[in-house]
RNA sequence: GCGGGCAUAACUCAGCGGUAGAGUGCCACCUUCACACGGUGGAAGUCGCAGGUUCGAAUCCUGCUGCCCGCACCA
């Protein structure tokens, strides 16, 4: 560091009071001036840091639990920038799906069609009130609704980055990406490439879990289980060829047309007869094989149950094990299709009864489907075994676990249909390993990791029959008949992504062919959004384009996210970096609490107990606000107070008055480290000294809430309000001549110095102000955000006090003096005409050292000092004060 | 059912083997020349419960209770 001449403070020519949010302004201006936060691509890789930063959804709302966790990741980002670190902090935006679909249907009154072809020349605008309710939703193609996706969320993108440049997050604006724009979709294109010549994608026929409000399939790591009201409905079954009956219990009556078989456990006494014989359906007279299972629990129900396609999962697992037929009945839309019975899928002892019946049911919903068909099954005629109802009696009430898609409101179906898949099933002891390859913080959030993969039941369904989504760049042949064979799969070659199946043509076929036999359709489906998110390092890495600039930033070192989407995000990511490059995506995952509101409850939008951040920063300052949220330790949940952000405010403000004294002290000559010769200032110098090294520490575990609460304990107690006061006489020059003057001030201009850098990465604005008064020019650097981390060799050539304990002395008995003048009413300030101090004798050594700046600071004017044998005594035996000074003359 | 986290002063949280801590709030006092967005002092807790280990436990172990979360169950 150049050595400048040291500048004193006129304090005058400062505000009285700190103005946060002039201050925000200035110095958000001044760091993109400067280019404080930019990556420098010129730097090797061991010196950079990469971070993989979270992209947030653009469609939904600010609020404090952007702030609180991107906060924690800027306040570790800034903190191994001060180390010297060539920092890639990037910032993407995820409008990539279905909550940018909604909101652009409804702001432009339109709805996607991806078999229409692209119109350049579309022109749309907000839809008013009247157009919304009279007109039909104007059609578009998919190519235009991402077009419009964009209009809308290219705003919402300007309501993010001003938050987060208000908050000043340390981002490299200049290195962003969404997860819908051309990088992003050529990227997640050129993985499913790579997948697919791996082999580690395929495309079966197969029962996939369906919502059926926004119709497409979904992935396991999407659903969630919901408690539900339901009912067992005992019902009678037959037996082929003998007049032996038995009840099976089901939630889901309306299944009943689809029954392909009937279970019990091999064991169960009950049921032993029946193996290997086929039942026959109440309504429909089917038969059905019955085949014994481990899997049927004889304690639930009434241990035999029949098996739909589907009811659950145990269905698709029985009917795949067995060999059973498909009787899909519940289709795309949630409703029963039509089918007909004696027909070879849907075989019935009495086809025109079964038909009879099904026809009360046929597109009904499959709530209707069930009240109606408990009805039916109330009728004895419909029995399958002329023994009355086949109801055999009420429905029993229960509340059980349902499978949801997490962003809809009714049950999951099973439904069959063609989906990419990503075979990751085979993967699971591989994806265990790479999740112990990388560091959580903190650590037990790996449990949360290691209980999903070990889990997976699935392999992952990746395409889903949206719009707004990244195209799955694949063609099917047409045969010869005009049909489509989707075994025969046309992939896009690779520098031709980014593409769209529904407007570029396959390679070697010309557009024409379209749909034409002997020709070519383009897969309509998109990928689920989790497929281009899992790519979020090699998005900002460029790995489809830049190899170098990959190699540089690949794998990440950190990862910060939020606990809930561990199964999701931190997997899917694992899972790609294994795949692609058989590596760990990053080296870290920090993982930030939530944000709880009064009663711990967690804030979420669907609760409506959201508080925004907007108001807070006008109130606390964005300082303030980061305060309260470095406080909090990773993976804590955290309840919001409005408390803490008041201190941290009022930390903000006295960084502000402290630093504007510690500068405008005066001492002649050299102010360096080998000015601090007093042994107060030397013991104090070796306190923070020791408070550099802890927090030092506290950061390299990630504990930055443990190294903010050190180094403002310390802040606030041992400098401003012990070494500060102790100091103040001789600083002034009231004794100690010009040596003790110098090594005053040289002690406090130290502290600021370090105190500032300290602090810098929790409250970047308070620091870069007062940083800017004189150190800016002294250690030649414009900006904090790039002074080094303190370190050992701030102290270099401060000699070590003659006794560690000087400091603490030195307060001790200051604080025992004024708390004497307290409990005689007099304040603080008042002069003390004579003091009789009893102490020990260590005590009294001790007080010796430091006894003219203890002396000075509580006013004393002569005192004496009584030795006591007691060796840690310590008591004022007499205190008089002056009378109270007249106000001073004008 | 399996797994994880939390439980410390009225509130928000530190402490995680050696005599209970901070801030806020509360009470009293103090215009003290960086700061009343301040200062000084004070009151306030059988550290969820019950056992155990230890010379010594808020801290380690076991069990229990309460709150929160993940996974599974879903006939």
């Amino acid at each position: 560091m150049t050595a400048h001449r040291p500048k004193t403070l006129d304090p005058t020519t400062l505000p009285a009071h700190f103005d946060a949010s002039a201050a925000e302004r200035r110095w958000g201006a001044l760091w993109d001036e400067l280019g404080v936060y930019r990556w420098d691509p010129e730097r090797p890789r061991e010196d950079t840091y990469v971070v993989d930063t979270p992209p947030p959804t653009v469609s939904g709302s600010l609020h404090m639990g952007h702030v609180f966790s991107y906060t924690h990741t800027d306040v570790l980002v800034r903190q191994r920038r001060m180390l010297g670190k060539n920092i890639f902090y990037p910032m993407g935006w995820d409008d990539n799906g279905l909550p940018t679909e909604r909101r652009v249907q409804n702001y432009f009154h339109v709805r996607c069609d991806a078999a229409l072809a692209y119109d350049p020349s579309l022109a749309v605008t907000q839809a008013d009130d009247a157009r919304r309710k009279g007109e039909r939703p104007r059609v578009v193609s998919r190519r235009n609704f991402i077009e419009l996706c964009h209009t809308v969320t290219s705003a919402d993108e300007r309501a993010f980055e001003d938050l987060f440049r208000r908050i000043a997050l340390s981002v490299d604006w200049s290195q962003t990406y969404a997860t819908i724009d051309d990088n992003a979709r050529r990227t997640a294109q050129a993985s499913f490439l790579d997948l697919f010549r791996k082999g580690l994608v395929h495309n079966p026929e197969a029962p996939t879990m369906w919502d059926v409000d926004f119709q497409t399939a979904v992935a396991q790591a999407e659903v969630e289980d919901r408690p539900r009201d339901g009912a067992f409905h005992h019902l009678e079954f037959g037996v082929e060829g003998s007049d032996q009956r038995f009840t099976i219990a089901t939630t889901r009556p309306e299944l009943l047309a689809a029954c392909v078989a009937v279970t019990a456990h091999p064991k169960d006494p009950r049921y032993q007869g029946l193996f290997g014989r086929r039942a026959i359906t109440p309504l429909f007279r089917a038969p059905v094989p019955i085949f014994p299972s481990e899997l049927a629990d004889p304690e639930k129900g009434t241990g035999v149950l029949m098996v739909c396609t589907f009811g659950d999962q145990t269905d698709v697992h029985w009917w795949r094990s067995e060999g059973l037929c498909l009787r899909q009945i519940i289709g795309r839309d949630g409703r029963l299709v039509p089918v007909t019975f004696g027909t070879e899928a849907f075989p019935s002892a009495n086809p025109e009864a079964a038909n009879r019946y099904y026809e009360q049911l046929q597109g009904k919903t499959v709530a209707s489907a069930q009240k109606a068909v408990v009805e039916l099954l109330r009728d004895p005629a419909g029995s399958a075994t002329g023994h009355g109802p086949a109801l055999v009696q009420e429905p029993v009430k229960l509340q059980h676990p349902v499978k949801h898609y997490e962003k809809g409101d009714r049950p999951l179906e099973f439904v069959t249909s063609r989906q990419w898949f990503v075979k990751l099933l085979p993967q699971r002891a591989a994806l265990l390993a790479r999740g112990d390859q990388v560091r959580w913080w903190p650590d037990f959030m790996r449990a949360r990791y290691r209980n999903w993969t070990e889990n997976l039941g699935q392999d992952w369904c990746v395409s889903r029959q949206r719009y707004f989504g990244v195209p799955i760049p694949v063609w099917y042949r047409v045969r010869e008949d005009g049909t489509t064979d989707y075994n025969s799969v046309l992939v896009a070659e690779e520098h031709t992504l980014p593409i769209d199946p529904m407007s570029d043509a396959p390679p070697g076929y010309a557009p024409s062919q379209r749909g034409a036999p002997g020709g070519f359709v383009g897969d309509p489906d998109v990928f689920d959004t989790w497929f281009t998110s899992s790519l979020t390092p090699q998005l900002s890495s460029r790995w489809a384009t830049d190899p170098a600039r990959h190699k540089k930033l690949f794998p990440a070192d950190l990862r910060p996210q939020s606990h809930e989407i561990i199964r999701t995000w931190a997997f899917y990511t694992l899972a790609k970096a294994h795949l692609h490059e058989g590596t760990v995506p990053w080296h870290n995952v920090a993982i930030s609490g939530w944000i709880l509101d009064p009663d711990r409850k967690k804030m979420s939008k669907s609760v409506g107990n959201v508080v925004t951040p907007l108001g807070l920063l006008d109130s606390f300052s964005a300082d303030g606000v980061r305060y309260w949220a470095a406080g909090a330790r990773l993976g804590a949940d955290t309840a919001f107070d409005e408390k803490v952000l008041k201190v941290g405010k009022r930390l903000v403000t006295k960084l502000f008055n402290a630093g504007k004294y510690v500068l405008s002290q005066e001492a002649s000559g050299a102010l360096g480290p080998e000015a601090i010769t007093h042994e107060l200032d030397r013991a104090f110098a070796r306190a923070l000294g020791a408070l550099v090294g802890r927090a030092t520490a506290c950061f390299e575990g990630y504990e930055f809430a443990h190294a903010l609460l050190e180094t403002e304990q310390f802040f606030w107690s041992q400098f401003t309000d012990t070494y500060l006061e102790l100091s103040k006489a001789r600083a002034r020059g009231d004794h100690g001549g010009d040596a003790g003057r110098r090594s005053a001030v040289a002690t406090l201009r130290l502290a600021l110095d370090v105190l500032l850098r300290l602090f810098a990465p929790v409250l970047p604005y308070i620091t870069e102000e007062v940083w800017s008064w004189a150190f800016a020019e002294e250690k030649g650097q414009r900006s904090i955000h790039r002074a080094p981390w303190p370190r050992a060799e701030d102290f270099e050539g401060v000699t070590a006090p003659e006794a560690e304990d000087s400091l603490e002395v030195a307060g001790r008995v200051m604080a025992a003096i004024n708390k004497r003048k307290s409990e005689q009413g007099a304040s603080v300030g008042r002069v003390v005409t004579h003091l009789e101090l009893t102490v020990g004798a260590g005590l009294a050594a001790g007080l010796a050292r430091v006894a003219e700046d203890v002396f000075s600071a509580t006013r004393v004017q002569s005192h004496r000092v009584l030795v006591s044998d007691e060796a840690d005594a310590l008591a004022v035996t007499s205190l008089e004060v002056a009378p109270k000074e007249p106000a001073a003359e004008a």
